[in-house]
RNA sequence: GGGCUGUUAGCUCAGCGGUAGAGCAGCGGACUUUUAAUCCGUUGGCCGGGGGUUCAAAUCCCCCACGGCCCA
């Protein structure tokens, strides 16, 4: 404990309480009321009528403000569901009840009980006829007007940001919702939820950097996944035709306004679909979610309005190579010159990658942040694309899709890639970018060829970020306000 | 990884070479219908850490730690 004066302060009005024989921390209190529920009952009930009640209502939360008025003072208790008024009276309460009043500080938890009345503002409150410490607080809150803006502090101690910004708990409350919203929608569809491993001896299904760890007993090493793909599609090859994933993967990469290193993603797979049923079934889950969040397809997001009333625009990655990046058709058929262009830009680009990867180096430059409104990018070139279905009618192109809303990436779909010879083939093509010096590549999965080799049923496969998703319908401008705890450097000591 | 920027009282912030400040909170006093209650009085600081420069550093310089924004 620090030798702060605030602290002396609370301790000595600990020690108080406790020489009055005055339980601090009493676990016999079960409030029968919330905030919210009083003010939706009585929102419309004038004072004479409160009058008539001989109901009694009982509230438990942090007390947060308190306006003193010598004999008497007005609380405001904050619970789940909101803030409520409460009025204290010395004439009132009992006398240790009221003792206890007086030593109670902001942040305190407590409870009240006592009859509804209307102040002379006409404000709904409780006048306290009973008051408990429920759990006294020993370090003060943050201040009552201007709250917690500290970013670092909000981050770090989010307990005190849900405490001092309602709007942080309705973010959090709407996040709940929206995935709640997503469950009903799949279950709505047959889709069946489950839960694959997230500890994997390959970190499969993207191309990323994988965090690594280690299993004692068996003495092997595992990586933290970067995506539950290859285990959802064995899934779908054992027959159940229909699964979605809605949990955490882990990637090794910078954090910044839009990267957590793990986040959350739903995938699901759908057999005897294609990439271009995904397209209307993601403007379908989409539109769902903005219709139940908002009432309508037009929202905004930082600024900017997103209509998402579907058909949404779709474009083939070549397209908007041409029409956005406005590179001449002549020269994206050409290795040299495309990575010349490339170069041009700012783009890393090595001799030995593909043609296709120095596509999407252009793509992630210079097209995706113009993507505000939603549109489905279709026809990634193969070499990008090591787990998709080929094109039939243009096989150097995939059967696959991303949407772009507000210039990023929210989903990642194609129909899945089930020929088990083109699947070694497209894997043995990651091998030579791996021994070329790119550690992302996908590596070598014997055991999911063998699955493959069972026949996997014709399908496709989507995944969507929820974080993203998430920002989108709060409004967030960084995926650390829709995470509760993001990954932040140890800072040596936080003050307990 | 690079650039810019921040870190001063419990919280929100001023101060930017010359004795560390305000508001809120706290503490003492007045006050039985307030709404950031009001009024009077008052406590509170390793100015993120470490090195320099200077007669003198919260302030200028360097290094470090932890954030934020932008770029790669």
């Amino acid at each position: 404990m620090e030798d702060n004066e605030l602290l002396k302060v609370r301790m000595e009005k600990i020690a108080a309480l406790k020489a009055a024989g005055i339980d601090l921390y009493p676990n016999d209190i079960k409030p029968q009321n919330t905030s919210s529920e009083i003010f939706s009952q009585f929102s419309n009930t004038e004072s004479d009528e409160l009058a008539q009640l001989t109901q009694k209502f009982s509230i438990a939360g942090r007390l947060m403000a308190m306006r003193n008025f010598g004999k008497a003072a007005f609380i405001k208790i904050q619970d789940r569901k909101g803030q409520i008024q409460s009025y204290i009276a010395k004439a009132i309460l009992s006398e240790e009840a009221y003792f206890v009043f007086k030593k109670l500080d902001i942040g305190d938890i407590i409870y009240v009980s006592g009859k509804l009345f209307r102040t002379k503002t006409n404000e709904l409150t409780i006048e306290a006829e009973e008051l408990r410490l429920l759990s006294k607080a020993i370090y003060p809150l943050p201040e009552k007007w201007h709250g917690l803006t500290d970013i670092e502090t909000r981050y770090r101690q989010r307990h005190l940001d849900l405490i001092s910004n309602p709007a942080v708990k309705e973010t959090f409350y709407r996040r709940s919702r929206i995935i709640r919203l997503i469950r009903q929608f799949m279950d709505k569809r047959d889709f069946l939820e489950v839960e694959t491993p997230m500890m994997q001896s390959r970190a499969g299904g993207a191309v990323a950097r994988p965090f690594k760890t280690h299993h004692n007993a068996l003495d092997m090493d595992l990586y933290l996944r970067i995506a539950p793909e290859l285990y959802l599609k064995r899934l779908v090859t054992g027959g159940l035709e229909r699964v979605y994933e809605i949990n955490r993967s882990f990637r090794n990469e910078g954090i910044d306004s839009f990267h957590n290193p793990e986040f959350t993603m739903m995938e699901f797979y759908w057999a005897y679909a294609t990439y271009e049923d995904l397209m209307s079934f993601t403007e379908d889950l989409f539109t769902d979610l903005a219709m139940h969040l908002f009432g309508g397809l037009k929202f905004s997001y930082q600024g900017t309005e997103i209509d998402m009333t579907p058909p949404w625009k779709r474009i083939s990655v070549y397209d908007a190579l041409v029409q956005i990046a406005d590179i001449k058709p002549d020269v994206l058929q050409d290795k040299v010159q495309t990575a010349d262009f490339a170069k041009k830009l700012g783009c890393e680009v090595k001799e030995t990658d593909p043609l296709g990867k120095t596509w999407m180096a252009i793509f992630d430059e210079v097209v995706e942040k113009k993507l505000i409104q939603p549109t489905f990018v279709t026809h990634y070139p193969v070499a990008v694309s090591p787990l998709s279905r080929r094109s039939n009618d243009q096989p150097d192109l995939t059967d696959r899709f991303e949407l772009y809303i507000s210039g990023r990436e929210m989903a990642n779909a194609f129909s899945e890639l089930n020929d088990p010879a083109d699947q070694r083939d497209r894997f043995e093509q990651q091998i030579k970018e791996r021994e070329a010096g790119d550690d992302e590549a996908h590596e070598m999965d014997e055991d999911y060829i063998h699955a493959l080799e069972y026949a996997m049923p014709p399908t496709a496969g989507e995944g969507i970020g929820i974080d993203r998703l998430a920002m989108l319908f709060t409004d967030s401008a960084s995926i650390r306000d829709v995470i509760l705890f993001p990954l932040l450097r140890d800072k040596a000591s936080i003050k307990e």
